[in-house]
DNA sequence: GCTGGTCATGTAATCCATTACATTATTCGC
DNA sequence: GCGAATAATGTAATGGATTACATGACCAGC
């Protein structure tokens, strides 16, 4: 309620001291400092940071686009930066895109409008109109993928794929099937990349029939599985490009009374907090959710305020968890 | 970059009409109004809603204070803040509170610092200052307990429990342990109140050797069920005060080699999706999570826009979900 | 004691959109 | 065809904090 006019009154100073009493105080008497802090005191004064934004054509504040908070690896994500966010004192608008460009776009008007200083895109990128817009405004990308530019987070998707399926050709199988993303989607993409190379490095022949294409929802994960259990030749692994299609998997592998590993190991992707206490244990590749959103946001902030023009592509270290659900046949 | 000077200057109009041909279209000529626009598109003017923000008071914005984004019940419900937030035209703020009253009262700022226009607060209260909060701004709580003032929502926890225990006793049980949640926590509270209720009503003697207080994590289910297993004379069913735990719980007895349900009996609360997709099945009680979070957003913003100041104490419907990990014994 | 410099503070412009009030243009009634 | 009413547009104040520039106080040096 109580503007800084109501202190300079009460303090008997001009806003132009007030002001800098509090934000720039060694411009100012010690004495001067105790009368305007008193006078905020007695006026209950808060400033209002839409005028200082104004002002000075800056927000504080950074957009999120997130294709669905309700999912466990993107909150980890969104996790990392907010703790960024707010040691760095900014706030963060939190965009759930649910996977619509129109939304998505919507949502970039935050930035436009001034009402956010930069943006921070949990998306995987196809890259194509990346570069036109980086133009525009500060974009970091947390969880990228191979095509993604510069500046961006992401592990290696590829790389970590095929050290899953290794892990699995290693324990002696020999027919392992994968439930991918959807057929265009960017980590899915270079995680079917491993995928092959780690069959092809083993002399494996890749067979389309053990590839079936998820939604990234346990639900899918679960009829993914069920079809892989009715065809004539059961793979005896499975290789789910995200825990959450995984989790479904089991459930579908168990409810035909299969055992897992035993009769089908089954493994995922993210490490989200459910797969180190599901029922088996799953197999999966740990993610740095929290870092990779963590360093987004830290390179987002240091573009936003000029510090560092950071332009490049982190890869952030990921590990292979083994845990029952892949153990040795 | 652009301003509406910018645009005044290019349709040859002041900037008043220009504010007019964007806000109010009909108090301008038809004519004007093409004119504006033609100008809008060639400068490539976009609003600078700070600037409309400090004039008019309004941020457009709401905070929502979850104690925990990586938690996928608030998760939900934050999805649900968030639907409806877009559909209003409202943005919003994430304040990860991370269970801190420092971190909580920091993020309070924005709303005293006008960068919110109000707030809608995931961690149930306690009550104790909310009578002072809600006077200064806009509050909402989307989980209330039986504590809590208006205006919030929530579930019948102590109702809804009382239904899972019943739930259990009429299946045949009688030894029924509980994890519940950090003493002091309403939710906690709420819930015991209604596992009591139910064990009293079945003529079962309260056993406090048959509780144990976790802290929502996975992890904190497994240790809590371990400790009943190691019991002289085991429970043979167990009501988790959330999914997590009784997930851990479920992997606990799993462990030890118990059959569950057929050994042991676990329910939780909550029905976050990995609940119906857990082996065996949770049996829990349905929240309806984004509902909560969408009414309680109406209600913000509803109050927020003068049109209704609802300060009623909303209850929403819960629902007994049965599924393997309770089947008959 | 005067000049020049430093420091603290004040005055007023600024950020940009909105809107009360003023002015001009248009239309209607008779 | 003229005054009144209405519609369209313009002028300038407004919101609150920041900051360039101006002013005044004070001190050092000579």
């Amino acid at each position: 309620m109580s503007s800084i006019i109501d202190v300079a009154n009460a303090a008997g100073l001009s806003t132009a001291t007030v002001s800098r009493a509090l934000r720039t105080p060694e411009k100012v008497t010690e004495a001067t400092r105790a009368r305007v802090m008193a006078a905020v005191e007695a006026v209950d004064y808060r400033p209002n940071l839409l005028a200082r934004n104004l002002r000075s054509d800056r927000s504080f504040s950074v957009l999120v686009l997130v294709p669905g908070i309700a999912n466990p690896f993107f909150a980890n994500v969104t996790a990392g930066i907010e703790s960024i966010a707010w040691r760095r004192g900014y706030s963060v608008f939190l965009g759930d895109t649910r996977d619509s460009r129109d939304r998505e776009a919507h949502y970039e008007q935050l930035v436009e409008t001034r009402l956010a200083d930069g943006v921070i895109q949990l998306s995987p990128d196809y890259g194509f109109n990346a570069r036109q817009r980086a133009a525009s405004y500060p974009i970091v990308h947390a969880c990228g993928c191979e095509l993604t530019q510069a500046p961006s987070v992401r592990i290696d998707n590829a790389g970590a794929a095929r050290e899953m399926v290794e892990h699995l050709i290693a324990a002696g199988h020999r027919r392992i099937a994968t439930i991918s993303g959807p057929p265009a989607n960017p980590h899915a993409v270079d995680r079917m990349k491993g995928y092959r190379t780690a069959l092809d490095a083993a002399g494996i022949v890749f067979d389309p029939a053990l590839v079936r294409f998820g939604d990234w929802t346990m639900g899918s994960g679960h009829a993914a599985a069920s079809e892989f259990l009715a065809l004539p030749q059961r793979p005896t692994a499975l290789f789910s490009m995200n825990d959450e299609m995984a989790i479904g998997a089991i459930q579908a592998a168990t409810a035909s009374a299969l055992r897992v590993p035993h009769d089908m190991a089954i493994t995922g992707f993210d490490d989200i907090s459910f797969a180190a206490h599901s029922t088996p244990s799953l197999t999966t590749i740990a993610q740095p959710a929290e870092a990779m959103g963590a360093k987004a946001c830290e390179i987002l902030i240091d573009r936003i305020e000029g510090k560092s023009a950071d332009d490049t592509v982190h890869v952030l270290p990921h590990a292979l968890i083994v845990r029952q659900s892949s153990a040795a046949i």
